[in-house]
DNA sequence: AGTGGTTCAATGGTCCAACCAATTTCTGCA
DNA sequence: TGCAGAAATTGGTTGGACCATTGAACCACT
């Protein structure tokens, strides 16, 4: 039985006024940081009520897209167009030790297959940059006794970037700062991170070399070594706090 | 139903409310499915505003958890609880080729992950469910002349949940939808997947034998016949229909 | 019994007109 | 000129009203 009857579709009031406010954005060639007009503005120019455009920008701001600041404007947080694709994650009970060792796993697949593209198609320009980041990390390392947690990310970052695929660093930023919070209730590992340590320079001489199956297996052992700093960290944690 | 729902406090009210409202699903255990209690209702007892509450609302729809019936009710459409992490991602462009070339990428490397993890940690349940959507599938297959697609995506569904981590499933259903998009504009190729159909009992073999290694790469395998087929579609396309 | 139409209350969707709170901008005094 | 305070701007909240859709109860007719 294929008869295909689809809902039909009467209101969308939000919806248009996001279109809308998409059409605009790029119309003005709005980027990052600029701010849109008013709630009062364009709730006169799209001839709705100032309800339905909160109510359309509390989505937008839901998904992160964009920024209310009570008093002044509300400023976009990213490039936004009208072909997008929204992805909410959830992850429940996000607190714990399960929650991370998933997030863990969903990077363990992205970085390596990210490694091995950068390895594939990295140009002289991004290798450069790669490397450049890598020698900020070092150092921070040295100087700093191994608090280089900023300068790491930093470096990770431009591997996605030279992926050639936006879609690696947008995921793997969301797991990111999932890690962050779980950071704040510091779990007793003082040394998170050492031993991943000297596989962010192997990675990149077989990023370097263009060899993708040697870059995939430096992004595994990375990998492993925070899998392993975790299940430390969740051992401490099981004798201390319960929250 | 109990008078949970306490007086909401100050400032952030939305957000309270929230807390507030995953609190009263979980007193109430509340599951997927199931209707909670109306705007209006819900004002009265948290002691703000109906607006506020439509906020905070709006936010849990634009995440996917919870689905508003007009005339009728608001539902959950997942489970919550107020410990959960959200992040909501926004891959911008992907109506084009490059667009679906890039979140193939991704599955690629997730597919490959789930399979191998599948193979790993699959019960005797999680593999008997698999195999019942490999049979539904290639029953399908047979009797339609190659159109099953819709069974394919049951089959694969099944896969990423005996992997243990509801990440996978939550990634990929995006990126399905995406696929979905691009299929309106269906593309000339009419026997689309078909080259792929011998891999789905291969990598169900490699799993039910409890072999990562083997899983992942009829896995890659698959997906590699998944971007043949797309880039002949767009050598078609890019004789005829330019939209 | 069942089919179709009507009524009616409940519920989400939209609108309006205020007021509050945080921020920014302007103004006038020292 | 410098800066503290007033005024305007802007998002946040409120309360009340009405509209559109839904679903259940009811009713008439077959």
């Amino acid at each position: 039985m294929t008869d295909f009857l689809p809902p039909i579709q009467t209101t969308a009031r939000d919806d248009a006024v996001l279109k809308a406010l998409a059409g605009f954005v790029r119309q003005e060639a709005l980027g990052p940081g600029e701010k849109l007009p008013t709630e009062r503005i364009l709730a006169e120019r799209l001839k709705v009520s100032r309800n339905t455009v909160r109510e359309a920008l509390t989505r937008w701001e839901g998904l992160g897209l964009v920024e209310r600041r009570q008093g002044s404007g509300t400023y976009l947080k990213a490039a936004v167009s009208p072909d997008m694709l929204h992805m909410p994650l959830t992850l429940s009970g996000g607190n714990d030790f399960a929650g991370l060792m998933r997030t863990l796993e969903i990077r363990r697949a992205l970085e390596a297959e990210a490694a091995a593209l950068c390895a594939i198609r990295g140009g002289k320009a991004e290798i450069a940059e790669i490397e450049r980041k890598l020698d900020i990390m070092e150092d921070a390392f040295r100087t700093r006794a191994g608090m280089s947690s900023e300068e790491d990310w930093e470096f990770h970052q431009a591997v996605y970037r030279a992926s050639g695929n936006p879609l690696f660093e947008q995921i793997i930023s969301a797991m990111h700062e999932l890690f962050h919070r779980f950071w704040e209730h510091p779990l007793g590992v003082r040394d998170f991170g050492h031993a991943s340590f000297p596989y962010h320079r192997t990675i990149f001489d077989r990023i370097a070399a263009h060899d993708p199956d040697g870059a995939r297996a430096e992004a595994l052992k990375l990998i492993a070594t925070v899998e392993d700093d975790l299940k430390r960290g969740a051992a401490n944690l099981k004798l201390s706090d319960r929250r």
